[in-house]
DNA sequence: GATTTACGCCTTTTT
DNA sequence: GGCGTAAATC
């Protein structure tokens, strides 16, 4: 097959690129991915380069997978070597096991994921009692993170990011490093950080492993981290054969240290270097393209470029305002039910701003009977019984993991209380040792007696027993122990109803199995854990689900037949914690650009302004995503001359039936409405819906040209200013509530009431 | 030490 | 509104 006949000029340029830095700047949909493998399978075919020379990274498992799926379908699967294609994490801890004695840990490290650095934290926060209501867990190991991905140590962290507590921050980031080196484990940023640590200290290694990567590609390089810059550079450092693809309107993860710096200094970075523009996109129809172009090109800090399509227009963007989140999941499932009438063969996403989203969405899948896969949510290597399992391996396999060990000390309950646990971390503290060494101390001594004791030393006990077995046997067999050895599965049953308890039971036996597999594959224990630490939920996309539901940031690099960006609202899409900067509105806008281009065929754009977050109501209703503004409105079906949105569901409006629960009032807060908010009133069936185009386009030309909506600041001849609180019908006419500033509170007949739009 | 109750936090995005 | 942790009680 000749492998160029398939590429444009461009894409050819690229694969065929020489040795040098190369840049290729790939807009949306361009064949990104494409021109990488085509780029492996070339450097082989070509004799340019032999496979185990090669290194390709990218960040998540499931595009290290994809990627080597399309290699092995270029050229052949049967090879001597294989290129390594590996995520940046994956490629570390492989480095790790190998390397990591050289800094004075062990090989058998573990890795602490978000929960585990969750509990360590809050372990930290009491040791230096620091209350958790003014350092909360979670923001403080975002901050330490965020720290992390900038290698900023702590000792420079005041310096680096001032704030009021930088100098507590500091203080606590600096005691987590300290808690995580002497459990011998890493966290996730730790993976990048030491792997550089130890090819900067070691030239000599660093020569090796840059020796052995001549050719090193890089997938969505926009979304680089500095740690992971210093690594690129390291195993660059003795050829500069890097070629990296990415696209800086697609940069999302500037949240987790990502830089778009190191796209826009590339050249300086890595002199000589070649840019290569891929702007012809083979994803989308021409419509989505634009709109997606339209709302993207209002960002300032970008390249401009200019992405093109031979692809047909295709239909318009279908938008629908709903009444309720219920009702915007009703929406959108019924449309993905008809869409998949006409054509089964359709995959279809429904794609949100924030994980919490799914839930309608599943609900109401579910009642249809149409099958969906989430992405996300809770990972199946994120469940309780699973981790505790995996939990009890890596103390198994690494008694210094303190995490692990305090987890499950006493899980299933043996009599270690919460007395005992906090005599051993205050020993262990005090000695600056692991938990595991107090424990065997504190249960070697015969001085001690009772209860607790008696419980810590067969504890112990349980522990060497499964330690001795575990070179021998394999993973899956320790597993087998450790369910035995505590009962687990018993300890379920009692703790739950029935279902709960044998859906986790036949969890744990996937797992074992899951182990089993791993041992016929010949990976070793670290291998296995490995591969369940770095696993999020996207690796277990079941390309067979029709319908896919993910949040926008797990959707990059997926596309999809059909799209539905859902929660299109101010204040989640943007997200309100996102809006109060220039930076961060624009990586939003990068997100919304991200979203649209996911889809090939038709997008579907809904939003409610009823959204409720956790049972209390929001500031009133909510406008829709200020990127509808952006958009071309010509390319949005829906689009209503007063600048809301026609409602789509006739059927659900039409038979009545979930109309009687009707959406209460228009929740504008007491005493502060929400002025100038660009919101209406509901319109509850199709005849209110006309009646409503009619008196709000009548209205608009009366009233000066702005409609007559909850949010509206009129001035009225006797009663003054006030604020339009609600809009209903009232026979054939409409029945205005208004807040006046000087009489408060009236209810008006629109018709008669002469009311002056401010 | 285990079980029950109450409180508070959370929902921005993730390897 | 739901979950997990911390205090209160058995």
């Amino acid at each position: 097959m000749d492998l160029l006949s398939r590429l444009n000029l461009e894409q050819q340029a690229a694969v065929e690129h020489g040795k040098g830095p190369a840049l290729i700047l790939a807009g949306a949909g361009s064949g990104k991915t494409r021109v990488i493998t085509y780029r492996i399978a070339y450097l082989i075919r070509n004799a340019a380069s032999r496979p185990e020379n090669i290194l390709a990274v990218t960040f998540t498992n499931k595009a290290a997978d994809e990627m080597r799926q399309r290699v092995h379908g270029l050229l052949g699967p049967v090879r001597p070597a294989e290129p390594l294609i590996s995520t940046f994490h994956s490629f570390c801890v492989r480095l790790l096991r190998r390397e990591i004695h050289r800094i004075g840990y062990k090989p058998d490290f573990s890795i602490y994921d978000s929960d585990d650095q969750r509990r360590l934290v809050k372990r930290v926060l009491q040791e230096l009692g620091k209350p958790q209501s003014v350092f909360q867990p979670g923001r403080t190991l975002s901050r330490i993170s965020y720290a992390k991905s900038h290698s900023v140590p702590p000792a420079s962290y005041a310096g680096q990011f001032p704030a009021v507590d930088a100098e507590d921050i500091s203080l606590i980031y600096s005691r987590y490093n300290a808690r995580l080196r002497s459990a011998n484990s890493l966290d996730f940023d730790d993976l990048l950080l030491k792997a550089v640590e130890i090819l900067h200290s070691f030239p000599e290694r660093r020569d090796r492993y840059s020796d052995q990567f001549r050719y090193i590609l890089v997938d969505e390089y926009q979304d680089t981290n500095v740690p992971q810059y210093n690594l690129l550079r390291l195993l660059t450092s003795r050829h500069d054969n890097l070629f990296v693809v990415g696209d800086e309107d697609q940069s999302i993860y500037k949240f987790r240290g990502a830089t778009i710096r190191n796209i826009l200094s590339f050249e300086r970075d890595f002199p000589g270097a070649r840019i290569i523009k891929l702007e012809q996109n083979y994803r989308s129809t021409k419509t989505i393209l634009d709109v997606a172009s339209a709302v993207v090109r209002n960002n300032t800090e970008r390249k401009e470029k200019a992405l093109w399509t031979r692809n047909r227009p295709g239909e318009a963007a279908t938008c629908c305002r709903a009444l309720s989140p219920r009702k915007e999941a009703a929406w959108v499932v019924g449309r993905i039910g008809s869409l998949l009438e006409d054509n089964p063969d359709l995959r279809l996403a429904i794609l949100y701003r924030a994980n919490f989203l799914s839930r309608n969405f599943e609900d109401v899948l579910l009642e249809r009977g149409i099958p969906y896969a989430v992405v996300g949510s809770v990972a199946f290597f994120g469940r309780m019984e699973i981790k505790d399992m995996l939990a009890y391996l890596r103390v198994i396999f690494n008694p210094e993991d303190d995490v692990a060990l305090l987890r499950i000390i006493n899980t299933p309950a043996r009599g270690i209380g919460a007395t005992t646990v906090e005599l051993l971390t205050r020993a262990a503290l005090d000695k600056g040792i692991p938990v595991s060494r107090v424990l065997g101390e504190f249960a070697g001594d015969a001085q001690l007696a009772g209860r607790s004791h008696r419980a810590l030393r067969r504890f112990r006990q349980q522990l060497e027993a499964w330690m001795a077995e575990r070179d021998g046997a394999g993973v899956a067999d320790v597993l087998r122990g450790v369910l035995e050895g505590t009962a687990y599965a018993d300890m379920l049953r009692r703790q739950e109803s029935s279902p709960e308890a044998e859906s986790r039971i036949a969890n744990i036996e996937e797992l074992v199995r899951a182990a089993e597999e791993a041992e016929e594959r010949g990976e070793t224990v670290f291998e296995f854990l490995d591969r369940a630490s770095l696993a999020s939920e996207l690796d277990h996309l079941d390309p067979k689900a029709r319908v896919s539901l993910m949040t926008v940031h797990s959707a990059k690099g997926l596309e999809f037949d059909v799209v539905f960006l859902a929660g299109m609202e101010e204040g989640l899409f943007p997200h309100a914690l996102s809006s109060s900067s220039t930076e961060e509105l624009e990586e939003e806008r990068r997100l919304c650009y991200v979203g649209i281009t996911r889809a090939k065929e038709r997008l579907f754009l809904s939003w409610t302004p009823f959204r409720r977050t956790f049972g209390r109501d929001l500031d009133g209703p909510a406008s829709p995503s200020r990127f509808f503004d952006e958009m071309p409105f010509q390319l949005l079906q829906g689009w209503d001359a007063a600048g809301g949105f026609l409602e789509e569901d006739e059927e659900e409006y039409e038979d009545g039936q979930s109309d009687q629960e009707a959406e209460a009032p228009v929740p504008l807060k007491s005493g502060r409405p929400a002025a100038g908010r660009d919101t209406q009133d509901p319109p509850r069936n199709m005849q209110e819906l006309r009646a409503y185009i009619q008196t709000t386009q009548a209205a608009g030309s009366a009233a000066g040209g702005r409609a007559l909506r909850p949010g509206v600041r009129v001035r009225h001849a006797q009663f003054g200013d006030g604020i339009i609180l609600k809009r209903e019908r009232s026979g054939n006419d409409f029945k205005l509530t208004i807040t006046f500033s000087r009489v408060g509170k009236k209810t008006l007949i629109e018709r008669y009431a002469r009311l002056k739009v401010l």
